[in-house]
DNA sequence: GAAGTAACTGAATTGAGATTCAACAAGTTT
DNA sequence: AAACTTGTTGAATCTCAATTCAGTTACTTC
């Protein structure tokens, strides 16, 4: 037996995995599988099962953004805090299980609003992330901005989303690495500021 | 009754709708229902359903891409015919099928080989698209290129993909104006042209 | 126009997953 | 330590979609 708090936790990070294997139309049993419970011990914790689901993509979501937060909160160089962030915007594995979680919940917010709602919002909060980045840089004089920073925001968490769908399908020629080029390669564009690994550490 | 090369083509289309409608996890009934017949009579034609599906995902693709293709077919000037080939890669209706099949896919492609084949496949041949289009812009001396032409091709396609996610999930701000707005002007700085409607036809 | 064939239906069957629940196990309380 | 509460199982049941198939309809051919 566990707490009833401490199994939902449980629960809902064997939901996720579940989810990234299996697409938002998991079974109940391949989540209980994966919990190492049986199906009876989820309805028990959560009578509507939806309920779970949505808990689960919501905290996948709220972890793949302050994984990035928190990856930059040190970093001082706007250079830098942007080149970074873009990095950790891009799965470098087709298994990350945070973005096939994404995915998945991407192609069914055309249909879910409470989905959609979702992926609104991480997209909103992300634009704000690079927004405040670009404002940032452009403040101290590290960048000369071509075009608004929420034009350059916007279209920064897009790139990223876009990549990390390909990287997902398996693009035999859009790797990690491609990707982040090629965002880097707009990003250079858009800020005027040549976004280059030396000079700011090692 | 119909001809067996004539049902089929009824059913990829019920198929696309009702995968549009109700994602990649469609009922057969569902598809039976949108074809005005029975499930027996899917069966008939495709005794593999999965069949059907990957046909029907597969002829949505195609006709995502010919639309375009055609649509600046008569085109000759390469700022018009970036300009049609963008406002015609966003969807203007979060309803839209066609788009909404891609999204459903998109979903799917991480699990689905099959799918990921077919997206991969279009991503490249839209990739190739705008390569052309810059290509020959570059050469006639309209664009003066800010980056290699596979780098904006590249962003481009990744830039209606991800906009085309968020107008389907019902952005409240990223509207098709918005979008098709957010990817010319990436399109200006990278071309070095101002890609205004004006002075070029109307 | 009878025989044959292709397309299709509707009812029956099968099967997989969701749901319920009586019983049980592991703590808590008094 | 008896009574109670909470979490969990496993078997039984319910539900619904996939599948099968015998029979029917419409077209073709000779």
């Amino acid at each position: 037996m566990a707490k009833s708090s401490e199994r939902k936790a449980d629960l809902i990070v064997a939901a996720q995995r579940a989810i990234a294997q299996h697409g938002t139309s998991v079974r109940l049993n391949q989540i209980a599988d994966m919990a190492g419970v049986t199906s009876g011990a989820i309805l028990y914790h959560y009578p509507e099962v939806d309920d779970l689901l949505v808990e689960a993509n919501r905290a996948g979501m709220e972890r793949f953004y302050n994984e990035r937060l928190d990856a930059i909160s040190s970093l001082t160089d706007p250079a830098e805090r942007l080149r970074v962030t873009i990095s950790l915007g891009v799965p470098d594995d087709p298994a990350d299980e945070d973005v096939r979680l994404l995915c998945a919940l991407g192609g069914e917010a055309a249909r879910n609003t409470v989905y959609a709602l979702l992926l609104t919002s991480l997209y909103d909060r992300q634009v704000g992330m690079y927004m405040s980045i670009l404002d940032v840089g452009a403040a101290t004089g590290a960048f000369a901005l071509q075009q608004p920073a929420q034009t350059i925001a916007r279209n920064l968490v897009a790139l990223e989303d876009a990549y990390g769908y390909r990287i997902m399908a398996k693009h035999p020629t859009l790797t990690y690495q491609e990707a982040v080029h090629l965002i880097l390669e707009y990003a250079r564009m858009a800020t005027g500021h040549p976004l280059d690994t030396e000079g700011h550490h090692a």
